[in-house]
DNA sequence: CACCAGGACGGGA
DNA sequence: TCCCGTCATGGT
């Protein structure tokens, strides 16, 4: 046995190939790479950047992580990693209520179909979750994943690995000291650059993190915090909730694409307005987060 | 050239 | 509190 690998059992329903079609999605995406058995991507762990690939062994009901390097981890490096994946693929989550939920719901029954097994895909770096949501703030997703592969490649860590360039998207830390101009100059608006270096300065500062929003007893006070911050508005919060804190009540009411697959959903002629659509989720309390996920697949595939 | 895109903000009723 | 105009930038 290779120290420099170790396995994480899979929990039940779980299909890979369903999270790395979500993943595969963009092929603008640029801090991990898939191919036909997995997907390698870079992570500090500790204090050292690993490249870290991630495959499943579903007959034996295990997901292997490997370090590409083939140095071995510590425990304590081992640990951490281990809680990343699981928040990256929601391994933690029981899925069998909501299956149960969808099956029985004559709307929601095709969601199961398709998309059985599919974990809301997480992005458990605070950071990253909060710049990825501020680049995506009314713009098409094309353009938003260019605005996140500029941010990387200009502020991020990059390593090469057979002939492909992985990249850790960048740290608070990073940002200390850039001004305005030079995020504007990747084509962000002068809002989404005061926001990020905003957000960037808490982050580094420790005013702002991950485990203190976790903390935090209710979603009510969680989107408190964030929307204070100047360019994080209702839409943000809501969407790192759903991505980055693992709160399943999260539901980005304002979002057009949510909006657009519930029209499609429900053969309306017209987008559904905020209120109906919380009205709409009512219905369905505790898996609002899951269902918005799985909803946004219907717009892809 | 219009309209849209996984919004945010501020002023006015 | 809710509504609406405005900002801002690339994609289609």
């Amino acid at each position: 046995m290779n120290a420099s690998v170790f396995e994480l059992a899979l929990p039940q329903p779980f299909d890979f190939q369903q999270c790395l079609d979500y993943m595969t999605r963009s092929p603008l995406e640029s801090l991990y790479r898939m191919d036909y058995s997995g997907v390698n991507r870079l992570l500090r762990v500790g204090s050292a950047d690993r490249l870290v690939r991630v495959t499943c062994l579903e007959g034996r009901g295990v997901m292997q992580v490997q370090m590409l390097d083939g140095a071995s981890l510590s425990l304590e490096d081992r640990e951490q990693l281990t809680r990343y994946i699981k928040d990256w693929f929601d391994l933690d989550r029981d899925l069998k209520p909501f299956i149960k939920l969808l099956q029985g719901d004559p709307l929601l029954a095709p969601l199961a179909e398709r998309f059985a097994g599919l974990r809301l895909v997480g992005i458990p770096d605070l950071f990253e979750a909060l710049c990825w949501a501020i680049v995506g703030q009314q713009v098409n997703l094309a353009f938003a994943y260019k605005l996140k592969h500029r941010l990387a490649e200009r502020y991020g860590i990059a390593a090469d690995w057979e002939g492909a360039t992985y990249r850790l998207f960048p740290l608070p830390e990073r940002f200390a000291g850039e001004s305005v101009e030079s995020l504007c100059s990747l084509q962000l608006t002068k809002n989404k650059a005061m926001a990020i270096l905003d957000v960037a300065s808490r982050m580094a500062g420790g005013e702002l993190s991950r485990d203190k929003l976790l903390k935090l007893n209710d979603s009510e006070s969680v989107d408190q915090e964030l929307t204070k911050i100047r360019g994080i508005g209702p839409w943000t919060a809501q969407y790192v909730r759903m991505r980055c804190l693992g709160d399943q009540t999260a539901l980005p009411v304002g979002d057009v694409g949510l909006q657009n697959a519930v029209k499609k959903l429900l053969g309306l002629s017209l987008k559904p307005t905020p209120l109906e659509l919380s009205a709409l989720f009512d219905q369905w309390p505790g898996w609002e987060s899951y269902i918005a996920f799985y909803l946004w697949r219907t717009l892809e595939v």
